[in-house]
DNA sequence: TCGGGGACTGCAAAGGGTTGCAGCGACACC
DNA sequence: GGTGTCGCTGCAACCCTTTGCAGTCCCCGA
């Protein structure tokens, strides 16, 4: 086998060069770094200085190897480029570092195929794995956490630690707002197939309508981008709608871009919501109103659901967090 | 020690309990995986069924203790957060995962000093390291170097394998281009210091005007954020320029909505270019002129860098890629 | 018939740590 | 002085896989 050499052609100094070098036995070394109120405090700082000297830090496949935990974990997202998830992937990176951990991050292209391959290829070599808006079916996500801990993000799974944003009220809270403006009409851009937050988000959009009065049309399945929001543009229209409620910003921002090209101004011939509150979304014009969902919270709290429930026994909490509506300039009052 | 149960109470298998199911020794189940051309067909196909059967995967910590190859590559960026890096850390990932290999991300919160915390916490865990757009020394760089193979994007490094953008060649199309449409003061609203990016640009942008017979005012350093962008606007105004060129496309939008809040129009008044190309650039208005930087294929080649010059011999190649001079609203003639 | 070689396979060491157990000296206490 | 305890350290097994080496078996050519 080749030995890995550092470009100076010095071989990377193990636990045994440090103890040879500070006369004592390896197992004292080990313990000064994992244990170390177990040793005496001068052969420690004795250990600790040769180490240094040597530049000596412990290799932690060899560590995984025989405690078990890699301090490693794994986050599965659909789309890294997708500006929901970036926020959310520096927080989760942040939180994982303080506690020292490293974390793996993967996109699977908003294929639900490539979730399963992704989880499995990742289970042997971390200590958790995060999945955030996962598309899989319940049944592959029963048959997953069976090899790795798993913690769900923007999913609700029987018995699995998730971390949830209550987009439900988010869009109540939307259609609310829009009825108070005087609209009855509405339309919902619906999103991807198999998505948590979406059936969430039909769900209750549904049941505010309703409960107002108002008329919905429900548009969908559609990607959950910004081409697809902009495509989606005729069949909004079509539907008579005076205000509309998207999946999510990129949708809605793809949309006001085709508005924009047809001539149809927002807010005052058309409203329009978006869902996410995406750094985007208070540049582009209007200033699209939203529902901000807290994604920086969410990798937080997804990672320390996962490394909580590492250490003691398995918790199944599901925690949620609130979502707020956040106007801005592209919705008005009802034209007619 | 405490046994990585998994949930249903069972142990992972590991190569032992494959060969023992399989009756062959843990050698041949090694080679099955590692060399299947060393294996007779007829048992390479029970063992890879009985492995099946098992839910066997290699474990690639001990894997890595003895090849000394993690399959691994660790990606440290300023910021993930910023709309430049998420193409970028996509690009990266797709391409190592094709190749078998998983990517470790993180950020150093545009703090040069994480960044060698950073490698040094990744050194022994990966085969290579990508650092993006590093503001650390030179020194600095060569002494990791030293414990870890590296690759440099946005920058170029002595004797060190790197990724660049012709930025240069961007900054200067762009100063062109408004000299074309009649201006002769220009500012250059400077990126953070540290940054061979921004020197890059400085340099070219200082002698494109100087060809041209125009003026140039440098502003800067700064933070490369819309907030710091918008917060230079006065500064910007006082130079009495009538075109700017920003260090990148978030500065520029920054300076755009800051504009916008002090009626100076764009273009009319002023012509606004920025760098990068972030996909907001065409969704705001005025849609940005901008400088165009290849960022998922600059990801892509790093990948490759790292992976090729592993195999064999070191390579201290810089692979330089080409830019491009968008030209959307934000620019138009000198008003005077 | 025998030697040589090729195709497989088994053996065992190695890789870098961790950890239960035992040893040992110092000290306190009776 | 004997005994028990405590603090520290050494010993050695173990984690899971890879890989150089050696052995076995079979086939082929001479």
């Amino acid at each position: 086998m080749t030995a890995t050499v550092c470009i100076n052609g010095s071989v990377p100094a193990t636990i045994r060069d440090v103890a040879r070098a500070s006369g004592v036995h390896v197992s004292t070394v080990s313990r000064t770094f994992s244990a170390p109120h177990l040793v005496n405090p001068d052969t420690r700082s004795r250990v600790l200085s040769t180490a240094e000297s040597l530049g000596y830090r412990p290799n932690r496949a060899a560590r995984a190897l025989i405690t078990g935990r890699t301090h490693n974990i794994g986050l599965i997202v659909a789309d890294i480029a997708n500006p929901f998830f970036p926020p959310l992937i520096k927080a989760a990176e942040s939180q994982a570092r303080q506690r020292d951990y490293h974390l793996f991050v993967a996109d699977t292209n908003e294929d639900p195929v490539m979730e399963e391959q992704l989880v499995q290829a990742l289970a042997k070599q971390v200590d958790g794995v995060l999945l955030c808006s996962p598309r899989m079916s319940n049944d592959l996500i029963e048959k997953l956490r069976r090899e790795v801990p798993l913690v769900v993000v923007n999913r609700a799974v029987d018995g699995l630690p998730a971390v949830v944003m209550d987009v439900a009220n988010g869009a109540k809270a939307a259609i609310e707002h829009l009825v108070g403006l005087g609209h009855t009409r509405l339309a919902l851009l619906g999103g991807p197939r198999g998505s948590w937050t979406n059936r969430e988000i039909r769900r209750s959009t549904t049941a505010a309508a309703k409960a107002a009065g108002a008329d919905l049309t429900v548009l969908g399945p559609h990607h959950p981008t910004e081409a697809a929001g902009a495509a989606a543009c005729d069949a909004v229209l079509a539907t008579g709608a005076t205000a509309v409620l998207a999946y999510n910003d990129l949708m809605a921002i793809g949309l006001l871009e085709a508005l924009h090209d047809r001539g149809v101004s927002v807010p005052a011939e058309l409203s329009v919501v978006g869902i996410d509150d995406i750094s985007l979304s208070r540049l582009i014009r209007p200033k699209l109103t939203t529902v901000s969902t807290p994604t920086a919270a969410a990798g937080r709290a997804a990672v320390d659901m996962l490394l909580q429930h590492d250490d003691e026994r398995r918790t199944t909490a599901t925690v949620t967090l609130q979502t707020e509506l956040i106007v801005r300039d592209s919705t008005g009052p009802n034209p007619h």
